[in-house]
DNA sequence: CCACCTTACTTGACCGTTCAATATCATAAC
DNA sequence: GTTATGATATTGAACGGTCAAGTAAGGTGG
């Protein structure tokens, strides 16, 4: 009925090779000063008797658990988290530490990051695309624990690596007008969120810079039921639009259901740019001229990063941006009626 | 300079607080025998210190870290996972355990348990859709370690947590059968994995049932694309088939692209039964009849009974199966030149 | 007033490692 | 034949908790 037969200790195999148990210590951690006879009779003890160093013990005495925790904070359609951990987890192992995820709200925050530090988690991915807070305050709060936060938040300057929203929205917002759209409808992710934040901005201000304004707008949430209720909102307003800038790939699905369905056809009456590049894109009806994200990146570089950082924690903090790019497929054309672009 | 300074440790607040370390060890597991009076000002000051229990501390001398380990093996299309490792998390910090996820292949599959021993995890959540062990290898690799399959493996006696592939199988070809169908095609998931084989093979018994036999079949992989190639390559084969069914409501869209290309039209020409039931279901063109997989059900359910495996070693194991059930959308109709079903 | 029980608290050992300091020994240098 | 040297191995303390057994003080019953 024993299940667990009591895993053997380094003093065990130690007494078994007639040695002391440091001895093994200096074998398990490669470290020199040990004769190659000794070292590899201890390996194949340590083989034998199926030995296997207790992290509980190694994170108490050198205060490193070789672990990573990625915080997920207030993400209600986690649909671009989709291989978010998976890439982090397999970036992680790589670089030699495991990963721990928890999730959570804003309140929930401090909790999370308390938990951390009593696991003495060696470094935190932050994902938080919702989150409002002070570089001050989420400082004092991860006491000293290496962060990255994989959200674009121009706004802090602790470390963080995001898409260039601004850049992205200037590469669907140029598309369009030099196709000879002028008239530019937009379904942003909500202004909660960073990037709904940012793009809202940069689509007036590019705009501005071409002397137009922005067109009826309404929020989405990144659900696709959000993208349909949006365009239907949009259309409600009366105003008139020959393009369309939707929150993500899958918003825009939701959003040319309700254009379909309001009579008009895509790219014809209406051009539609989304953001992501999911498989998804390519596939809907028309395909989707899109501004490509790659997350796989950023997971990557995320934990890159950190590692970089808790193996020099002196570094001085920075923000990787990671530039997007457009993808053009068949859901924008040229205006018919107007002369073309530039 | 200095970042951490030195937490505070149990034995620093007994002396605060004028009693034994032990003393303090008790008000922080909530244990009896202390009075009302010391606990509280023990309480005050571990919060005016800031103080956090250590975990590896606790976990070397108890052997339980509070840990769960989610490890996925041979995930290559993680999409319905996306939510997964989210839900978990939650769940698991509901129970008072953190997770850690690990991601890997079948020959690393040893090195992740030996692992997860090696950090004294708790209990494991095992999702391998392509996995194929014996029980026995499988038992003697965990070494007791609570351990929960996330999949459909009715091969396995051990604990796992599925959905019912076979009865899915059936509400799908049934509801087709009902509609008037005899000729079915389908793409069914790549038989490598657990529900790809056990569909297909009820497709053919539940038709047998009915003295049919499955029309023109090409496997997917999950991915859209691989929804789009499979029809392409039944339509190649100019077998004739009214209904069509499709491992995920991913691939159905992208079969549905073909069939469209095909100049067939959905449902006129061909209805189409696919399964999952992902938002983007109700999105297609048309929107997807389904067979509803509650995925957050089953990862809660894996947490759950995890648990209870933890807390009670010698519960017998035994499987948790869920039941699907079917959503009918505009993408099936009754065949129009046949007789209805019964 | 003594035995006895409770309640509140203390003590020492231990969990399985790493780290710093120290010992041993063969070999080379002088 | 000392002595320095380098490689190899050992020892004791520490990490921050928990556990089991023990003690001291106060109350209760006979």
């Amino acid at each position: 009925m024993t299940l667990h037969k009591k895993q053997p200790t380094i003093r065990d195999i130690a007494k078994l090779a007639g040695v002391s148990y440091q001895t093994v210590s200096l074998v398990i951690n490669n470290k020199p000063g040990v004769s190659e006879k000794t070292r590899r009779q201890i390996l194949r003890l340590m083989e034998e008797m199926d030995y296997r160093p207790n992290r509980a013990a190694q994170t108490l005495t050198t205060s490193r658990s070789k672990t990573l925790e990625l915080i997920i904070v207030d993400v209600r359609y986690g649909g671009y988290l989709a291989h978010s951990t998976k890439n982090m987890a397999h970036a992680a192992t790589e670089a030699g530490y495991s990963l721990l995820v928890s999730e959570t709200d804003a309140e929930g925050l401090e909790a999370a990051l308390e938990s951390a530090l009593s696991r003495m988690v060696d470094g935190i991915v932050l994902s938080g695309p919702r989150l409002r807070i002070e570089d001050e305050a989420l400082k004092a709060m991860s006491r000293g624990i290496p962060l990255v936060r994989r959200d674009y938040v121009p706004s802090s300057s602790l470390a963080w690596v995001g898409f260039d929203q601004v850049h992205a929205t200037r590469l669907a917002v140029e598309h369009l007008l030099s196709l000879g759209h002028r008239q530019i409808a937009a379904i942003p992710p909500t202004s909660e969120l960073h990037n709904g934040y940012w793009r809202y901005s940069a689509m007036r201000s590019v705009l501005g810079e071409h002397g137009l304004s922005l067109g009826p707008v309404a929020e989405g949430d990144y659900s696709i039921g959000s993208g349909y209720a949006a365009a239907k909102q949009i259309l409600a307003t009366g105003q008139p639009f020959t393009a369309l800038i939707v929150g993500t790939d899958g918003m825009a699905l939701g959003a040319m259901r309700a254009l379909r369905e309001a009579g008009l056809r895509i790219p014809d009456d209406v051009s539609v740019v989304s953001y992501d590049n999911a498989e998804l894109a390519q596939y809907t009806e028309p395909p989707l001229t899109t501004v490509e994200f790659k997350f796989s990146k950023q997971d990557e570089l995320c934990i890159q990063y950190l590692v970089e950082l808790i193996a020099n924690p002196a570094l001085e903090l920075h923000q990787r941006v990671l530039t997007p790019n457009l993808i053009v497929r068949e859901s924008t054309r040229a205006l018919s009626s107007v002369a073309g672009g530039s």
